[in-house]
DNA sequence: TCTGGGGTCCTAGGACCC
DNA sequence: TCTGGGGTCCTAGGACCC
């Protein structure tokens, strides 16, 4: 088993294409230029902290003139697209796990772990220009923890043999319980309070305590830890089981219209998600919130419609939640943040029909095709329904956004040789 | 002024069934 | 006075992940 992961992968990505970034300070904010959601290893040594707002650190940003980038989420998607391609050839069974990992399996792969390793990490660096470090072992949370130990190291990665179970034990000893995948803040919590304080000693606590106090999914870690493998590699993605899709808007407001207009977006977006994966939701559920930060009074609520007949149609799903959302609407808040997730999806080709179905189904199949070919050809949003208006007044603040360099043919990276041939 | 977004799995308790 | 035993399904909430 192999873990294969990122370093700093946002931040990479983002050098990738600005190359004098290369030894220099990098940050990546969240959404709304919130919050520091990626950093450099240089952003790390200054001291800047995963999580934080950025205006509580604006300063030491500032002073020590950190290259500060918003989320460029489509440049990242395509990145990882590229990353995992590569990471394909190199094993026939390959977990996605994230945007910046995945699982690989090394069954039956003769080559030397170690080499093996090190060509994956050169490959992808060569290919990409992404860093990655690889964890090698017996199980996925083994592997996970040669991740780590070789990611604090500055290694290409780590190799941990099972059949040296004391050179083993010598690394658990050194990592406490939180750094281990499935141990958070609360178990950690509970786990200090009984002297258990590193890998080794949860490796080495009893299975009836583990069980009594972290529940089945504690026991599984801690046989993962002894080498027993309790997950396995997960070639075809599982169906998902709720699609989600929430933003806070760049400024509040007070306005249904405005809300209105975000919400209707979000589920535009929900049942695009959808189609492209070939399923139908059978429920919707919509949201809308204050700022949780801020004074003054606070609203949040939500309303779950199960859909007459199940559907994927923009149509259909903007009509349930434009009901829903005057239901939950009351005047006078500030909203900050609103959203639609929705659940009980099933294919699409396990449709059953209503009794008393009065939409024309076969319509919004064509209109909503229509309008997927057009964005998926011209830019996302080219083609949208009246009712999410063309203000955006929620949408989300990105000041610092760089060019979506592989994704967009306005956004390509053009270089001017002029000077250059001037010299020669 | 400013504080992300999108997921999974497990458990306990209630409602209901025979 | 005395009041079984065994299920299922659903939901909310908690813990975790990136």
């Amino acid at each position: 088993m192999a873990l294969v992961d990122c370093n700093n992968f946002y931040a990479s990505c983002e050098r990738i294409f600005n190359p004098v970034l290369e030894g220099q300070p990098v940050v990546v904010l969240s959404n709304n230029d919130g919050c520091i959601i990626a950093r450099s290893e240089e952003a790390k040594q200054l001291g800047v902290k995963m999580g934080v707002p950025a205006f509580e650190i604006k300063s030491l940003l500032e002073k020590n003139n950190i290259a500060v980038f918003s989320t460029n989420y489509e440049l990242y998607g395509d990145i990882s697209q590229r990353v995992m391609t590569i990471l394909a050839q190199f094993s026939p069974s390959l977990e996605i796990y994230s945007i910046d990992e995945a699982f690989l399996d090394l069954t039956g792969i003769r080559t030397d772990p170690d080499e093996f390793g090190k060509k994956i990490a050169s490959t992808i660096r060569k290919w990409t220009g992404i860093p990655v470090t690889i964890g090698i072992a017996p199980t996925k949370t083994l592997a996970k923890l040669a991740n780590h130990i070789a990611k604090e190291k500055g290694w290409w990665g780590l190799v941990l043999d099972p059949s040296r179970e004391d050179t083993v034990d010598r690394w658990l000893q050194a990592i406490p319980v939180e750094e281990i995948w499935g141990i958070g803040p609360q178990f950690t919590t509970f786990l200090n309070r009984y002297h258990t304080l590193t890998a080794c000693d949860l490796k080495k606590a009893p299975e009836k305590w583990v069980r009594q106090h972290l529940g089945v999914v504690g026991v599984r870690t801690v046989n993962e830890l002894r080498g027993q493998p309790c997950y396995t590699v997960v070639n075809v993605p599982a169906e998902r089981k709720g699609l989600c899709v929430s933003r806070s808007f760049g400024k509040t407001t007070t306005v249904y219209e405005e809300l209105e207009q975000a919400t209707t977006a979000f589920v535009a977006t929900v049942a695009e998600k959808l189609r492209k994966q070939k399923s139908v939701a059978q429920a919707l559920t919509i949201f809308v919130m204050t700022n949780r930060f801020a004074k003054g009074p606070h609203y949040v609520n939500g309303i779950t419609v199960k859909l007459p007949v199940a559907t994927n149609s923009t149509i259909e799903m903007i009509h349930h939640t434009v009901k829903a959302l005057k239901k939950i609407y009351r005047k006078g808040y500030n909203y900050k943040k609103s959203g639609v997730i929705a659940t009980e999806i099933i294919p699409e080709n396990t449709l059953q029909c209503a009794l008393w179905d009065d939409v024309d189904r076969e319509k919004h199949k064509k209109i909503t095709a229509i309008m997927d070919n057009i964005n998926a050809r011209m830019g996302k949003g080219k083609v949208k329904f009246a009712i999410q208006g063309t203000q955006r007044g929620w949408k989300m603040r990105q000041e610092k956004l760089s060019p979506a360099y592989t994704t967009r043919w306005d956004d390509l990276l053009t270089i001017d040789i002029t000077k250059e041939i001037q010299d020669c």
